[in-house]
DNA sequence: GGGCGGCGATACCGGCCGGGTATCGCTCCT
DNA sequence: AGGAGCGATACCCGGCCGGTATCGCCGCCC
């Protein structure tokens, strides 16, 4: 199996559509039913039923999809992955680090001065990114090593150190009722008819439905809660540098976030070993 | 890149010389020469010093390699599971479950009992492999999910759950004057001269230097205990059904020896998480 | 119900590229 | 100095990849 084959048939896989995807490879749909078809045929089983109501995936093209989209971004990683390591060779040695933005601020910029003050660090490049984009960076070789939150990013596939555990918090807007107490309840929160959860973006660019408004990032979150016009429950370490319009009440029964460093499992390079050590020496 | 390109840059960077990795591949070494070339004109960077001395790799080839052995792994694993999938879905759907020859067999059987009694349980298909070669099985698609004994075995870029520890013990010929003794350090045992510890052969085939006899596989190695010509450090569910010619004695400073059920983190089968539900339950 | 539009499969063709043989250039060793 | 070994280059051929044209089939709609 060539992977010039695996990208024509995750693409065909993704919009069922052998016209629209061969548009979207650039290059005509004959071709691309060919490649398919030789796919199969080698297979020896079926991916995709081609019914009268379009296509559908197989079990076995499901489990191809699947499998495909990681090898796929293996070879991208393969190809950054050297790149990075020709250029480190002819200049001074770098690494990505990527880190979900406005998150763990305070706990990155420490471990960026731990680990600088190493002797033989490395130059850190740090790349902020969405949430949840962390692991896909890792995967197709765009970052090196990253910070991740459990439960909400899947570390699963990386080696992985904890470095911090910590409740979490609904930030408010400055006067709210809730604002006084000590702590509140989850329940309390989520049900808010006006001050709804936000939304935030799934992997692929929808939103899931709900009353709240859509947040793509930190600085629309924060703008939003200022207005009034929402809510969210973030880690403690989210309140530092806290606006003075906004106020944070522990909840007491949201589950602990773990930040963890994650990296590669087969990536060896002196570089994100050290990150990892002065992240686990913090 | 394409996956034939990598294999060939695999083959040349394993014996580090044109010729012989053209005559292993079955082809001319003309092509495979441009090939490699190619490959470095696109990345744009040396991935092979042609020295007067032969090949050596460079610190980007180094790094491809690497990431190509994953890649190539990953496609054979595509490979494999999508003709798994295809014939599950004409008969009965199997799962397969790598386990070291001669380890955890009790704990093993206990397994493949308690899933078997679930409801809608899979075939389970077991392949007994050499030490430390689970987790090539996992990583190639040759098994779903695998028996593997922590510190021993690499369950990096693997989900897992640890299933149980144990401390381990030495074996010894029955009349041994250790054989006595309520317990032992790790330094008695591993100089003794008259019983040196057998050498296991590493993941390429070749051996270790060392005193003691060249093992591999649990048979030749009690045959070996038997005879008076070895000893060996095995955790303690190895002393179940032991002959009556051995003898077990704790060692009181080995490390523990954990089982741990592992899985790759991208595989969503019903079959396997049925396993794992099981394995944790018992 | 017939025509039409949309979609995937098939037929056929041309160009490129992958793989072959022959040979060169270099180095090292005798 | 000469020959052996090895990788690079030159050149050729065939197959495959990708293109256009067209078919077959199914739904839909007037």
């Amino acid at each position: 199996m060539e992977t010039r084959e695996l990208k024509y048939f995750v693409a065909v896989a993704e919009d069922l559509h052998f016209g629209r995807a061969a548009r979207r490879l650039g290059m005509a749909q004959p071709p691309l039913s060919r490649a398919i078809g030789g796919l199969e045929r080698r297979l020896g089983t079926l991916l995709l039923e081609r019914g009268s109501r379009g296509l559908t995936l197989t079990g076995a093209g499901a489990v191809l999809l699947r499998e495909a989209r990681a090898v796929l971004d293996a070879v991208e990683a393969a190809e950054r992955r050297t790149r990075r390591a020709a250029v480190a060779a002819t200049g001074r040695p770098a690494v990505v680090l990527a880190a979900k933005a406005g998150a763990s601020s305070e706990l990155l910029a420490k471990l960026l001065d731990a680990y600088a003050a190493e002797p033989g660090a490395a130059a850190v490049d740090v790349v902020l990114c969405g949430p949840g984009e962390q692991s896909r960076y890792l995967h197709d070789g765009r970052a090196d090593v990253a910070l991740l939150h459990r439960p909400f990013d899947d570390t699963s596939g990386f080696d992985t150190e904890e470095l911090r555990s910590e409740g979490q918090v609904v930030i408010l807007p400055a006067g709210h009722p809730l604002g006084a107490r000590p702590h509140v309840r989850l329940a309390e929160v989520t049900g808010l008819p006006d001050l709804p959860l936000p939304r935030w973006p799934r992997p692929d660019g929808t939103f899931p439905d709900g009353p709240g408004p859509r947040v793509r990032d930190h600085t629309q979150l924060t703008q939003l809660i200022v207005l009034g016009r929402a809510c969210a429950v973030v880690p403690e370490s989210g309140r530092t540098g806290l606006s003075e319009n906004l106020t944070a009440v522990p909840v007491s029964d949201a589950p602990r976030v773990t930040t963890v460093i994650a990296w590669p499992p087969q990536l060896r390079s002196t570089a994100v070993a050290g990150l990892v050590r002065a992240a686990t020496a913090l």
